[in-house]
RNA sequence: GGCCCGGUAGCUCAAUGGAUAGAGCAACAGCCUUCUAAGCUGUAGGUUCUUGGUUCGAUCCCAAGCCGGGUCACCA
């Protein structure tokens, strides 16, 4: 039971019993005590000096007496200017901590049969170059909002579409062809992504210097673009590939293998997976299909040059074109096929796609599409846009080379947490490979907990120098008081000390109280964050829980207690503690150690 | 230029229209013979970009401006 809904109820009660007046309970202002003041809940009192017609003291203390005599959950109130705080009874925090103590899934709503589907596509990377910071936001926003939807008793499918046909894996397989020398992932030790994204670079490099070349000889840099040799055989290449030409599409295969296989290792890596991909490849025909349908629709309409184009100007958007005078499709052409595909395959109410917020344009245009094509889901998709990483001086640029390898950033947190761990050295009687199991989650820790926190509409910045930090405000901090925790309960069980399936206490110190009451709010943060699709809500309310478990941890023994029954009654406050912060870490996709 | 998003401590980030705007990092001062010091406690650090407006009350809502970013491709 909510606290605040019992208040919002009875405050509503007290004005009409007081005063004669309705009020709507959910009208009622009710939001938690400032710590400087004596109270739990604080409730607004401005709001209803029209119907007492009374000054706010007077106004606070007669809704407090009425409360105190006939709630059985305030205990005593206060009131501070407009304010009126209310001292919640300890019993009920009891009761709310014996709720969470026998379930597993504590805050966690039940998926049913009646539970809706949510698809939420994520990931979406192009196939000529190895993943990226940028990337690394999207997986984790992705991986962590479908645990979230999971927790507020959603289905959830987890969708990927691979961008792997275009211009720009043709450039890769086009310099590989030039200075490949045949070379592959198995010769060269390299990994596959990496290798093919290496080759990206060298068109790009070779596409510059032919420019430059026409350029000297007296065409115009729009010119030299054009008729660059390399550029041409692109065209060229993507004319064979889409006419199904044996080579050029074995040579497709064959380096989409070599990233695939390289992705399918970062993700690993990275904890992240899917259950279900889509290849572009395979959606853009039917895309294709789909805008013709329009055209004979009327719906869409056909230049003389054979080209394709929406008119969005009475939606207040531009006309956007569709398939280009040769035919081919664009990329929202694709997305149109891909749609049409996954509500073939799945019976979606929802679906969420986890896309930067550079493409929020992209995404208008596309529900406004599906919408005119007559699929219901158009107007419903929602975009889950997001901010970018930036670095400390501005976005990263491939050209400048400050672009962050997911898989170079990874192996040197792992590095770090490595040498940090081997200095403090708490890990004796460990194998090597339970130790780099402990490295593995704390890098991944502090990397997902660093991205997780921040609101995911904020650009946010990450500095490489800075933000691998292991202390203060991070996930190995997190991790380290659950390490605390299970090290404590390791303990108890061996000198036989049981822990309580019942906390069975009626006096709190503040410390206690205070830990009761955030405990309490833990199903209230997972419904917010589904609400408002926000693993940062479940990512500083962990903190704030560790944090507040740290100081009661600091101030208080636990298993030198002398007391038995306050013992026992804190090793279960432990234990349930240790298992929101494990049961929030999954909604961040994070791991927590038994030790560390 | 049109549209969209953002601007909070030196830095990275919090704050359902509420009380004296909070954390961490960095700086400084303390706390390990005691359940893990990756911890705890304290000091210092603010014109919440500016100016108006709405409100009993504005970092939050509205308007204008300033600054930064994004986007408006027969790229993806």
């Amino acid at each position: 039971m909510n606290i605040e809904l019992i208040i919002k109820d009875q405050v509503a009660v007290a004005i009409n019993s007081l005063y004669g007046q309705q009020v709507d309970p959910a009208q009622v202002q009710v939001q938690l005590t400032r710590s400087e003041f004596e109270g739990d809940q604080t409730v607004m009192v401005f709001p209803f000096l029209r119907t007492s017609k009374k000054s706010p003291e007077v106004t606070g203390q007669e809704i407090g007496e009425y409360l105190v005599a006939n709630v059985t959950e305030v205990s005593k109130f206060n009131v501070v200017k407009g304010f009126l705080n209310l001292v919640i009874d300890n019993t009920f925090w009891i009761d709310r901590l014996n709720e969470a103590i026998p379930d597993d899934r504590f805050g966690f709503i039940p998926e049913t049969d009646q539970s809706e589907l949510v698809m939420i596509e994520y990931s979406s990377p192009n196939t000529n170059k190895p993943l990226h910071l940028g990337h690394i936001r999207n997986n984790l926003l992705g991986f962590s909002l479908a645990e979230v939807m999971k927790a507020n008793g959603y289905k959830v499918v987890k969708t990927n579409i691979v961008n792997d046909r275009g211009v720009h894996i043709c450039k890769s397989m086009v310099a590989w062809l030039k200075f490949g020398n045949g070379e592959t992932p198995e010769t060269n030790g390299k990994k596959g992504d990496h290798l093919v994204g290496e080759y990206y670079v060298k068109f790009d490099q070779l596409y510059k210097s032919e420019i430059a070349e026409l350029m000297a000889d007296g065409r115009t840099e729009e010119q030299a673009k054009e008729e660059a040799p390399c550029i041409v055989e692109i065209r060229e290449m993507l004319i064979k590939w889409e006419a199904n030409d044996p080579e050029v599409r074995q040579l497709w295969r064959t380096m989409n293998g070599w990233v695939y296989a390289g992705f399918d290792e970062t993700y690993k890596t990275l904890g992240v997976d899917f259950d279900k991909i889509y290849y572009e490849s395979d959606t853009y025909t039917i895309g294709r299909d789909e805008v013709l349908r329009g055209v004979k629709e009327g719906i869409f309409q056909q230049e003389s040059d054979g080209s394709v184009w929406a008119n969005l100007e009475k939606e207040g958007l531009d006309k956007k074109i569709l398939l280009r005078s040769d035919g081919t499709s664009v990329y929202i052409t694709q997305d149109i096929g891909t749609a049409q595909l996954r509500y073939r395959d799945y019976p979606i109410d929802h679906m969420i796609y986890v896309v930067g917020n550079e493409q929020i344009y992209h995404f208008q245009v596309l529900s406004l599409l599906l919408d005119k094509l007559g699929y219901k889901w158009g107007s419903d998709l929602y975009h889950f846009s997001y901010g970018m990483v930036e670095l400390p001086n501005g976005r990263m640029k491939s050209r400048e080379g400050t672009v962050v390898d997911a898989d170079d950033l990874v192996a040197g947190m792992i590095d770090v947490a490595r040498s940090v761990s081997m200095e403090l050295g708490k890990l004796e009687g460990y194998s090597e490979a339970e130790k780099e199991h402990i490295y593995h989650i704390v890098a991944l820790g502090a990397l997902k907990y660093f991205i997780l926190k921040v609101d995911p509409k904020k650009t946010m910045t990450f500095n490489p120098e800075e933000s691998i930090d292991f202390n203060g405000n991070t996930g190995p901090f997190i991790q380290y008081t659950y390490a605390r925790i299970q090290s404590i309960l390791r303990k108890a069980k061996e000198t036989a000390i049981a822990i309580p399936l019942k906390a069975e206490t009626t006096s709190l110190n503040d410390k206690e109280r205070s830990l009761l009451k955030i405990i309490s709010l833990f199903p209230e943060v997972v419904k917010e964050a589904g609400k408002g699709h926000s693993p940062a809500v479940v990512a500083n309310y962990v903190y704030d829980l560790v944090k507040e478990f740290n100081s009661f941890y600091h101030d208080y023994s636990i298993l030198n207690e002398p007391d038995l029954s306050i013992r026992d009654f804190r090793l279960v406050v432990a234990q349930t503690v240790g298992k929101i912060i494990k049961n929030g870490f999954s909604l961040l996709g994070i791991e927590v150690p038994e030790r560390m």
